[in-house]
RNA sequence: UGCCCGAUGGUGUAACGGUAGCACAGCAGACUCUGGAUCUGUUUGUCAUGGUUCAAAUCCAUGUCGGGCAGCCA
């Protein structure tokens, strides 16, 4: 199970939007007393960076407005959904809602269904609370069959959908191309009772798969393809992830969702831009049938394009169907899953959802806001450490062998009641290699042969003796320890101008690293014609040994850390052991330096 | 060459006929027992051309560029 996240503690600066303001303008003008907005994915996939965006759009309005969001399978395709995919996708949506917008999160009773036509048309399910203790489900399309089937039967009773026997390639050639219009089929104009008939013959299963479909009848000469007499049920003899064997047709998306949003009462059916040209359909097939008013309305805003990543279901299960990624949850991928196994705090979803703004423009997000957004959040939340990536030995030869020195460390600077932890300080130590240069370049101030630096928390030392092997590789460093220079100390004011992590030799917890980087070399590895795999980065992941304090024996799967000056880390909630821990690196710390000393090479 | 949608610094967004602002990135500096964080300063923008108006990023026209639409996918 999930764990889910705490209360967020910052207070939320209220959004604004172009939906937003159409939904203030349904609310002051009374068309709409309460809001209701949904989430609809289709079971076939993980959910990604660009659903949350999305999630926190539908949520977000309901928080604002005091309605409420619910989540609905969007489960009309039976050949590619699976419940794998509806129990992740629950997942993900408590998570990114958690500690946020929980009490609006819409569900309902398990197994309750819209209870049909026999209440005739006008009817609709509604969003229940677990007072009661029933467990709750989300919301599924395939609940409302029985109530779709009977919208279909209506239409036409009404003259206004036929059954039509043409082949799928028929079909496509009688729906003609943008440029030029579409033909009637030669099926149009069978008679209700023949429709009516042939549509509970498609029901029964008396035809294979595609011998014929049920299409709406309205313009085949439309300029708007999607009105060339759009199909609106299929057959297909397949078991259903949520209905098992009890349909043979299944509705297609167009006339599945209106109605859906209409069942559950959805006001505001939030979209994104490839769906604008469906709205005269979803607008079509409400009125056509007559429904009481007020109908739900489609919006449609842009969806979110990352720089260096792909953001397709149809990529997202080739990376994991072709092993390129360990999984759905892999750290490297923009799912839900992967960014939250990475270590990233749902916060950061949110403020970077808040920051990029919801708008009619389809653009590309720098990697940067997003990065940002997990900065930002880890820098206040996030529990320092020390852990030492790329180790050097260091010998403090005044300090005598087996004496152990317990120095206090704070937790956190950006939060005062973190408090402190005690850490180990001896005669060995480890730094990182980084932080000693026997030939430094200017404006170099960490350790060098005969310069000072501080060890963090402990003291400063002085570098007195270089140690190599026989390759001429630096394998130790012999320091003298200003012990006078420590906190409290009388020296303990003294400057240097650096100071650097450590971990005690003898003390310290070895540990598995992952660290993670984009996993494409190009800004937009999907643009163009070519295979976006050729720009797989190859250094997306490095696993290595590194060694860090020995508190974090204490920690658990999924906590996060700062290692100082180095990055933040979140332990693996797959892989870690208590004897031998696993981190992830979730993201470097910003390095000044890496700018300043790439400038004068 | 049909229909729909869009265009504001490098990127994302605000300004709803009246001073083009914010965030990220960048640059410069201050501070620092994290070269982090924080703070200060700062470079860069209304797609083009006409029109309406005292006044246009905003309204209108035309053009340019970009995106979407021809699944019995969603």
């Amino acid at each position: 199970m999930t764990e889910l996240e705490p209360n967020s503690p910052l207070p939320q600066v209220v959004p604004s939007d172009f939906i937003r303001e159409i939904v203030q303008q349904d609310i002051a003008s009374g068309r709409r007393q309460r809001i209701v907005t949904r989430f609809p994915p289709e079971p076939n996939g993980y959910l990604h960076i660009g659903h949350a965006k999305s999630i926190c759009l539908n949520f977000g309005i309901a928080m604002e407005t005091g309605g409420v969001c619910h989540l609905r399978m969007d489960d009309t395709n039976p050949t590619k959904e699976e419940v794998e995919y509806v129990d992740s996708i629950l997942a993900d949506v408590r998570w990114v809602t958690s500690g946020w917008a929980d009490s609006v999160l819409g569900l309902k009773r398990v197994g309750e269904t819209p209870t049909s036509a026999a209440h005739g048309l006008d009817f609709q399910i509604a969003r229940t609370t677990a007072s009661d203790g029933t467990p709750l489900e989300p919301f599924f399309a395939s609940d409302y069959f029985d109530a779709i089937h009977a919208f279909a039967q209506q239409l036409i009773r009404l003259g206004k959908a036929y059954v039509c026997d043409l082949t799928p390639e028929q079909t496509e050639q009688y729906r003609g191309s943008p440029d030029r219009p579409g033909q009637n089929s030669p099926y149009r104009n069978r008679s209700v009772d023949e429709n009516l008939d042939l549509f509970s013959q498609m029901r029964d299963g008396k035809f294979r798969d595609s011998a014929c479909t049920l299409r709406a009848k309205i313009d085949m000469s439309s300029p708007n393809i999607w009105m060339r007499d759009p199909v609106i049920y299929r057959i297909r003899h397949a078991e259903h992830h949520h209905t098992g064997n009890r349909w043979c047709i299944y509705p297609m998306y167009d006339f599945a969702h209106c109605l859906s949003d209409y069942i559950e009462g959805i006001t505001h059916s939030i979209c994104t831009l490839e769906f604008e040209v469906h709205r005269p359909l979803y607008d079509w097939i409400l009125s056509t049938l007559q429904l009481p008013r007020p109908l739900p309305h489609q919006y449609e805003f842009a969806r979110l394009n990352l720089g260096y990543t792909v953001m397709s279901k149809r990529k997202l299960l080739q990376l994991v169907q072709e092993k390129i990624v360990t999984g759905w949850d892999d750290p490297r991928l923009p799912t839900i899953s992967g960014i939250r196994r990475r270590g990233v705090p749902a916060a950061s979803l949110r403020t970077f959802a808040q920051e990029i703004g919801v708008t009619k423009y389809n653009g590309l997000t720098d990697l940067s806001v997003f990065e940002f957004a997990v900065r930002s959040e880890l820098n206040r939340t996030a529990a320092r450490r020390m852990g030492v990536l790329h180790p050097v030995r260091v010998i403090l030869t005044n300090i005598p062998a087996g004496e152990v020195l317990w120095v206090d460390a704070i937790n956190n600077p950006e939060d005062p009641n973190s408090g402190t932890r005690r850490i180990p300080f001896s005669r060995e130590i480890l730094i990182e290699q980084e932080d000693f240069q026997e030939n430094p370049p200017p404006k170099y101030f960490r350790l060098r042969p005969g310069g000072d630096v501080r060890l963090k928390y402990a003291c400063i030392i002085h570098c007195d003796e270089v140690v190599k092997n026989t390759t001429g590789q630096v394998v130790e460093v012999r320091c003298t320890a200003d012990l006078e220079s420590r906190s409290g100390g009388a020296n303990a004011g003294r400057k240097v101008k650096g100071t650097i992590h450590w971990v005690s030799a003898e003390h310290a917890l070895s540990a598995e690293v992952r660290l993670y980087d984009r996993l494409f070399t190009v800004a937009e590895p999907d643009r163009g014609d070519g295979d976006f795999r050729q720009y797989l980065n190859p250094d997306s992941l490095k696993i290595i040994e590194g060694w860090v304090e020995p508190s974090l024996r204490e920690a658990h799967p999924g906590d996060r850390f700062q290692f100082e000056r180095v990055g933040y880390f979140a332990i693996d909630v797959r892989d870690s052991r208590s004897d031998k821990l696993v981190f992830n690196r979730t993201i470097s710390l910003k390095d000044g330096w890496a700018k300043e000393s790439a400038r004068s090479p």
